[in-house]
DNA sequence: ACCTTCTATCGATAAACGTCTATTTATAAT
DNA sequence: ATTATAAATAGACGTTTATCGATAGAAGGT
């Protein structure tokens, strides 16, 4: 590292670097993907109500009063989770239920776990 | 719940609802104002390449080339995730090093646990 | 067939975001 | 003092986002 070298090197350059990306950047779309589809306190507000009800399921009429937001906000709020892969979506009659991902949601967690400080 | 009685009741209405919002509005946005600061690719590499770094350590010089960013981007993304937390900020002669927060990178950890499926 | 209820989609709007170039500030070396 | 380097800040620009009201579609009950 030339940060350490900077007495001895004439021009005090910075950065020769690895210059290796360290993950892939496909795993860092997909991850930070799944990441912007979270980052919202409405939408973890859905997924601690899901958890918390009964069925682990909730359907878009559920949402509107605790959240205290319009049904069209909260259907978006929903269909950007599915499309990232954090919900599923299962239609039952007229009501649509969503359901946590587990798989996704194992991902997530592994990845923070994985990557340690 | 009132879809379990729904056809016992006159009006089908969906959602009397327990109405709680399972979780403090404020650890909401605690929690999504760090994963905002991530949801984004070059942003996980940042950190991939801070923790795959010897010192677990980096300044901005570091990142401009793996990244392919300019000097001043690379600096708002790093000022962004130091003021969620996620990074600290330490400023030894012309460089400036950045490092993980491992206490905030232990929450979020924590809760993508503790929120199982 | 009609009405009601639940959900999705459309269109609009204001705010936030990622990125750049240009400039300024801070620090160190000569 | 001057020069060089690292990083931060300011300003601009195009894109994405969260939200809403209005509307359309889908399904069930009468």
């Amino acid at each position: 590292m030339s940060r350490i070298l900077t007495l001895s090197s004439q021009v005090q350059a910075c950065c020769p670097t690895n210059a290796e990306p360290a993950i892939a950047r496909e795993t860092a779309s997909e991850i930070s993907g799944m990441l912007k589809a979270l980052a919202d306190p409405n939408r973890l507000q859905i997924l601690a109500i899901i958890s918390s009800s009964e069925d682990q399921e909730v359907c878009v009429c559920d949402l509107t009063e605790p959240l205290n937001l319009t049904q069209p906000t909260v259907s978006h709020h929903l269909a950007k989770m599915v499309s990232a892969g954090i919900l599923e979506k299962q239609k039952r009659g007229t009501w649509s239920w969503y359901r946590l991902n587990s798989s996704a949601w194992q991902e997530l967690a592994g990845f923070f776990q994985f990557t340690k400080v």
